[in-house]
DNA sequence: TTGGTTACTTACTTATTAGTAAGTATATTT
DNA sequence: AAATATACTTACTAATAAGTAAGTAACCAA
């Protein structure tokens, strides 16, 4: 594959998580990687295949973690840290994730980028559903609630404290992700 | 005060928490509202103290709902839930909240915006570690974490979920909220 | 009755946006 | 050697954005 066509992609990707979708535009790309906004067109003709595309390559990478983390017979409390550890880099780097960086913006989004945003958040949520069911059934987590619930409080509190970190940054997010997985131990 | 310019925040508001701040245009107020740009911009000569003064408006009511709740001598959970009334209602409106709208695009607001912005999450913040501190020490909630951490916790809970139930709109968002406050309890 | 204030409209500018059509240099294939 | 595909640039268009200056109609006070 192009190596343009890449640094357009992760570039494009990082505007998105740091500005949103709504205010960047090709000419940030351009002027960044000292191409003109016709080279981007040239590899995605309407900023709806760019957006598109960059789900696509999260829901693929995320796929691809489980896949990995399967292979090494990672149990349900080493998932959950290794997705988790995802947050902390995304905090670390001053990003938020791909989830809550469009998910306020859905509206405003064409139907091919919706649907891919959709289906990886599905995605997400039915995996930690899972793990925390499978996590419950070996006596590894403890908790009351239905856990398709609890997958959307877990996944909506590392979304969010995203968000919250970037408004008020002493924040301590260390603890902060300690808290989430508090109640899940006995 | 002008009731054009009250329907100008109002529907300010509403755009900013369907849309996003950077999806909306005067043109959206105008051609809605049946008067010209320019009369937007007699009362709120930018965006930005357009935007301002939205945040300024929502910290009123939320310090209002404050006063409301104290003078009626609400307990700690009669707060709490309170507080996630108004997410319920947001969710049924299909808007997210300001905080949820706005935080994904804090690096693009003005530094105004963003001051009035961080005031805002820092009073909610606040408010709810203090009455996880008072309602911990009242045995009314129990919970071994920081209430700093507990709060930031519980508040991207609420926002995250806003979005999520948006991306998903099949999830039982009332049993989310219940979700939420259920590990308070004994 | 004159002057000022309020609440706008008219008509515009400048900047930026996504997007396109046509051209070009380089490499690859036939 | 000729044709073709790749990877762009040049040069543009049409739409939309925020913002402004000047005008106007209605009302209110001195």
């Amino acid at each position: 594959m192009s190596i343009t066509r890449e640094k357009i992609m992760e570039l494009g990707e990082t505007l998105i998580r740091t500005k949103g979708y709504n205010a960047f535009s090709y000419q940030d790309i351009s002027s960044e990687l000292g191409i003109k906004n016709a080279a981007i067109h040239y590899y995605f003709p309407s900023k709806e295949n760019l957006g598109t595309s960059i789900v696509r390559t999260n829901i693929q990478r995320f796929e691809e973690m489980l896949e990995n983390m399967h292979s090494r017979g990672f149990d349900e409390w080493q998932q959950l840290e290794t997705f988790i550890k995802i947050y902390i880099k995304s905090h670390r780097e001053q990003k938020l994730c791909i989830v809550g960086s469009l998910g306020p913006d859905f509206n405003t989004l064409n139907e091919t980028t919706k649907t891919e945003l959709v289906r990886m958040t599905e995605i997400i949520l039915k995996w930690l559903a899972d793990i925390l069911t499978k996590g419950r059934d070996k006596k590894l987590f403890f908790f009351k609630e239905d856990p398709q619930n609890k997958a959307v409080v877990i996944f909506s509190s590392l979304v969010a404290s995203l968000q919250l970190t970037r408004i008020i940054d002493r924040l301590d997010y260390k603890n902060i992700y300690q808290s989430i997985t508090e109640n899940l131990k006995p």
